[in-house]
DNA sequence: ATGTACTTTGATAGCGCTAGCAACAAGGAT
DNA sequence: ATCCTTGTTGCTAGCGCTATCAAAGTACAT
């Protein structure tokens, strides 16, 4: 009698192929991988009986079997934001001609789903990792120091990383901007952020470390809202500024978005930028270099940072892991005419 | 004599955990998947020695042996568009809280490389699939319908769909924003695009339709570069249409980053917007409302279409699949400062 | 003819998990 | 006592692929 079967995938399998090519099933599977180790002949005709099946390999199986993937997972806050979206052309631009490919995840600024995503990623067991920010869980932290696969933190620089990492100084960056505004004069130079993440704070840090030093300090420059940044954000967040300072001479803005959206409010308002009032932005956009006037920024090498990070987590996947575990990308004051005080140094 | 045994993945098994539990596999199998089925005592016990084992099922091993997989694997042309963004916004709203998790794929405007990936995707043996528009090359049309999972094409609109559709006409969509700006008095209408993809030139045409209609169609208003659409191209865009034509007197862009970009060009130019020139652009951002002026845009529903597409496809894995296999989003114009010129209708 | 090295193909036994049944106990109805 | 039901647990046999080893074929030197 029959035993009855177990429910199949209804795809064609290796098996299949090997029967129509009229050969073994590992000949095929060798075919594939390492075609150099089957004679030209027999490669022929498998690589025929796999187009007239239409043959796919199952990745599941393969994983399975061969007990390794090929898939670098990336766990970033959000997609949809123009910071990470410079970073994924870098892992792009990294994993491209690679056998690697990418698996994002998006945490949506949440520790909680971080958590999760982690644990879903660590289920497919990733030949590597990105993940952003050095502010993961205590649970985090345990899990991806026991995988044991390579791991690269990114966006953020700290001295002790999991693994590896590849960020700058957001505190540092903006006390440089701050800097730059007082230095051409500004004294009443507000700060404005949205979305309030762990490097947004460290901005606040770092702008509020630059007023300190020049004492210029007041608590009332600050306005935030825990919104996701927008564009349409800087309009209302600048308006309460005015409201709170009126005679406030300078913002110091948490990313370009919110710049913009100050910038055209400071337009409706008729103030003129940078006599009345100057614009420091962070990130430098595309747009910051054709926007009327120029916006001042801090530039950021999101791209590199994706890039480099792929190749470190390549390397390291392929033995080579990059003697230097930390590296800076630094940032870049850019000063365009937002900024550009007449009479001022 | 002991055979050697081949490497295994190092990482603990469900075997590990059931061990530990002093249980049979299965049960923690069950434990894990439908814990109703399994009595509380055994079931903390289970928790227990996961816990501490650290264990995380691996994905490979659970899709091979149920043969079939929660992934929605989603090819669109590009992650770092912000159009595709929103998209990409409504998908995560769309899956969040099922049991369904996304993939995403980057073709970056390139057949070859959307052919690839689907291949890619296909190995993986998704649940479902969403593809970006309808102009699929005829091997990847193939490869889709051969597959036999659930498939959404999104972003444009045809009437025969490999499977379900969620979109819109571009090509209507461009028609009406020129309608708009001749309804305005304006005559001498440029279109300025860039990336020319598929899509793009869809609204090309629904321009020469509109301009021909009013016997206002000249080819050398249409200034397009094939470079990747960035606000910093919408200038030099918008300059060489004055070039060319110099009492040019509005634009319509392919997109709001070029329209941006062309109004810094304006506003650089001293040119009065909207009495000299006017503006409307295509998607309507979150920036459209807020710049200095106020940009005309024609509002597509990103966001809906992504999450749509999404639900229609949970949908289908369900076994409900939709009655209606095509939704049509829409497009609406939504009128700003920058076409409303004093003493027009 | 024989040995050695190399190339090419195949047989076998899993990888870690789950489907499909089977087994068994506990309880209630007949 | 027997049957059925319900709830709980375990056994067995794969899912589709690849690692490992073995075998057969080929080429060349001895």
């Amino acid at each position: 009698m029959k035993k009855k079967s177990r429910k199949r995938s209804g795809k064609p399998t290796l098996v299949d192929v090997a029967e129509a090519a009229n050969v073994s099933a590992i000949t095929v599977s060798r075919a594939l991988r390492n075609p150099e180790a089957v004679s030209p002949t027999l490669r022929e005709r498998i690589q025929k009986s796999i187009d007239s099946i239409g043959y796919v390999p199952n990745t599941a199986a393969q994983a399975l079997a061969s007990a390794r993937t090929n898939v670098i997972g990336i766990i970033i806050p959000s997609l949809t934001n123009s910071v990470f979206a410079d970073v994924i052309r870098g892992v792009y631009d990294a994993i491209e001609g690679t056998p690697f490919q990418v698996q994002f995840g998006n945490t949506n600024y949440s520790p909680i789903k971080e958590e999760e995503l982690l644990k879903l990623f660590l289920g497919q067991r990733p030949a590597g990792l990105l993940v952003t920010g050095a502010a993961q869980s205590p649970e985090a932290l345990q899990l991806l120091r026991a995988n044991g696969c390579p791991v690269v933190q990114i966006m953020e620089k700290i001295d002790d990383p999991i693994d590896m990492l590849v960020g700058f100084s957001h505190e540092d960056a903006a006390a440089e901007g701050t800097r730059h505004l007082i230095s051409k004069g500004y004294k009443k130079i507000g700060f404005l952020a949205a979305q309030m993440d762990v490097r947004t704070q460290q901005r606040i840090v770092g702008y509020e470390r630059a007023m300190r030093e020049a004492g210029l300090y007041d608590p009332r420059l600050i306005v935030t809202t825990t919104k996701p940044s927008r564009v349409s954000l800087g309009t209302p967040l600048c308006a309460e500024l005015f409201s709170r300072v009126p005679d406030v001479d300078a913002v110091q803005t948490n990313n370009d978005d919110i710049a913009l959206g100050a910038l055209f409010e400071l337009q409706r308002r008729r103030v003129s930028i940078p006599d009345e009032m100057g614009i420091c932005g962070f990130n430098d956009l595309n747009y910051c270099q054709v926007s009327h006037p120029g916006l001042t920024s801090i530039r950021t090498y999101r791209y590199e940072m994706g890039k480099r990070a792929v190749e470190m987590v390549i390397a390291a996947i392929s033995g080579n892991r990059p003697e230097q575990p930390v590296v800076d990308t630094g940032f870049l004051l850019v000063e365009r005419e937002s900024t550009q005080r007449a009479g001022q140094s």
